[in-house]
RNA sequence: CGCGGGAUAGAGCAGCCCGGUAGCUCGUCAGGCUCAUAACCUGAAGGUCGUUGGUUCAAAUCCUUCUCCCGCAACCA
């Protein structure tokens, strides 16, 4: 047994979530820790709400409520749908807390301690009429070198140009539509990334063997560019004020204090039980951890880069990622979701038309692991229909639904097991064990496509063993038969219950059991085989599934703004 | 010449690192079964592996040209 950290990249708290970001972190860590749970493993799964910098102060005003208000009441809207899909954090925090305040200070004076804090004159835009500066992005006016009207001020989308918000003509500010605006100079803080460089340059070649290709090469490409100073504060209201002379209105950068909240929320987490739980284990003495963090392509520099460099900084033995896993991105029916266009589907919604275990089951064997991929209702009705319910679902009923009204409603005594039944269980075992292999290996498509094919073990085995033409000869071969399948339902349940829980319970349920403390640990098929004994009785109960008709997929993609009706 | 990822049957993907008969799932077609959810099982058809040139006895795989898609580009997070 070792102890596995897990993280998921901090959703941030102004947008609801859809499914990209449920496929993109949050759902594969969960799975993931529910695995290594099974497997044996202490694991501390940790995620949060990541909540400080404008976009949340500008959210709130339009709104028309205070940030703390504002946070609070997002706060328990991504904690809901969480809840919803099942996520089992061990603790689901928020960046604003009073412990990752402590913990961004301490992290802070050390840097600053070690020298490498250092201070820099910034020229920002200043808002006359928002009263605050504004980032380089909530600025808009014409592009000075093709005429786009809407160019951003870091950026014209239309001509590619990287620009600076100085050079825009008739500049506005997105937030209130002013034009008046000033240039204004400002000092801020910054992190001396080149003087951490070559201890990070060090701790990440150690990295190669490990992490993902997708990861590794985004890192180093970072590093081949050279690092610059990063600026680490910001002229806000909302965040945590920087304790330095000088500097006391102003906040730390988002992005500072933000991946300093996996730390802040482990205190949290600690802090609910002082007696039992301890930070240091984890965090600080924890050689013995196994730290795995979860996130989008986009937040790979941060992780892979920053993140690591702050830590490094400090001079301190904090932990530091061992396998940093990236996914790309989920689009919706070959484009983008968007809110404000009303395409694409968000969790909160997703899970109002069906059950979380549709959704982690389809988002997980469809995984955006090697390149972006696309959600489409079509593929989604098919993977239920022919997985979820073809497969699985109608190997339980079948099974079930056959004990019952040759034997009753309890496992058939008698009869012998053959040659067929060993081949069957080496097969299983050898998907088993490469389920294993690649759940371990953080490779959820082929994990997912290997327990699919244990599935089908199990309709390939009672159609070779056809039970309902041997019981007319021989009863009790029959009942060993079906005894059989049914151990097969429950180990199935156990094996499918990091991806979908609430269908293994259900299935588990049939028998009177539940998961519990159920252990995958040196799994073995042939012992597994014959737990349930004769005598158990069960439920037949409802199909585990519902199908998705051609009328309920075309309903969804008019409801959800698919393009391709 | 900014950087990275991707392009393989109608769809979604694996194979590429380490060259040796192009594979999986869905869909389609045909057959089987009748325990089960229009389900399940078996078989078949379907691909000159994005493009150009090269290395090699041999290239999806290694090198090169170009095209297209996605993301990033450090002050959105």
């Amino acid at each position: 047994m070792s102890k596995i950290l897990v993280t998921s990249a901090l959703p941030y708290i102004n947008g609801v979530p859809h499914l990209g970001h449920m496929v993109g972190c949050l759902l594969p860590s969960d799975v993931y820790a529910r695995f290594m749970r099974m497997t044996g493993h202490e694991v501390l799964y940790i995620a949060g709400t990541d909540e400080h910098g404008t976009t949340s102060e500008v959210g709130a005003l339009k709104a028309g409520m205070n940030v703390e208000d504002y946070c609070q009441m997002n706060h328990q809207r991504h904690r809901q749908t969480y809840h919803d899909f099942n996520l089992s954090f061990d603790c689901f925090g928020r960046t604003s807390s009073k412990q990752n305040r402590e913990m961004t200070y301490e992290i802070f004076e050390a840097l600053n301690k070690n020298g490498f804090i250092e201070e820099r004159a910034v020229k920002q835009i200043w808002s006359n009429d928002d009263k605050m500066f504004l980032a380089d992005r909530y600025i808009t006016g014409t592009c000075p070198y093709c005429g786009y009207e809407k160019a951003r001020g870091d950026q014209c989308e239309n001509c590619t140009k990287v620009l600076e918000p100085t050079d825009l003509i008739n500049a506005k500010s997105t937030i209130s539509g002013s034009s008046n605006l000033e240039v204004k100079e400002s000092k801020h803080l910054f992190l001396s990334l080149p003087k951490i460089e070559p201890k990070l340059k060090e701790w990440l070649k150690s990295k190669e063997a490990f992490w993902p290709d997708v990861a590794y090469s985004i890192a180093m490409k970072w590093l081949k560019e050279g690092l610059e100073p990063r600026c680490i504060t910001r002229d806000l209201k909302w965040g945590f004020s920087v304790p330095k002379k000088g500097y006391e209105d102003k906040v730390f950068y988002v992005w500072f204090d933000a991946p300093i909240g996996y730390l802040g929320i482990t205190k949290q987490w600690a802090d609910e039980k002082p007696d039992e739980r301890n930070f240091k284990d984890w965090w600080l003495t924890g050689d013995d951890v196994y730290y795995v963090q979860f996130m989008g392509k986009d937040n790979v520099p941060y992780h892979a880069i920053t993140f690591p460099a702050t830590l490094l900084g400090t001079g301190e033995n904090y932990k530091k990622v061992d396998i940093l896993k990236g996914f790309s991105y989920l689009t919706y029916e070959g484009g983008k979701f968007s809110k404000s266009e009303n395409r694409g589907i968000f969790a909160e919604d997703a899970i109002k038309e069906f059950e979380a275990d549709y959704w982690r089951y389809f988002l997980m064997s469809n995984i955006p692991e090697s390149s972006d991929s696309s959600f489409s209702f079509d593929l989604f009705a098919s993977v239920i229909n022919k997985d979820l319910n073809g497969v699985l679902g109608n190997f339980v009923s079948r099974v079930l639904k056959m004990t019952a009204s040759k034997f009753g409603n309890t496992i058939p005594a008698g009869g012998k097991t053959t040659e067929l039944e060993n081949t069957m269980l080496n097969t299983v075992q050898n998907h088993i064990d490469r389920y294993f292999k690649y759940m371990n290996a953080l490779e959820f498509r082929k994990a997912l496509s290997e327990l699919r094919a244990i599935w089908v073990e199990g309709n390939n085995y009672i159609t070779a063993a056809e039970p309902w033409t041997v019981i007319k000869e021989d009863e009790n071969r029959a009942a060993a038969i079906l005894r059989v399948c049914a151990n097969l339902i429950r180990i199935f349940a156990l094996l499918s219950a990091p991806i979908t829980p609430q269908t293994a319970e259900k299935m588990l349920q049939a028998f009177s059991l539940n998961l519990g403390d159920a252990d995958l640990k040196d799994f073995d098929v042939s012992k597994q085989i014959e737990f349930l004994k004769e005598g158990h009785s069960f439920e037949v109960g409802e199909p585990l599934f519902e199908r998705i008709s051609p009328e309920r997929t075309l309903e969804l993609k008019t409801k959800y703004g698919s393009t391709q009706p």
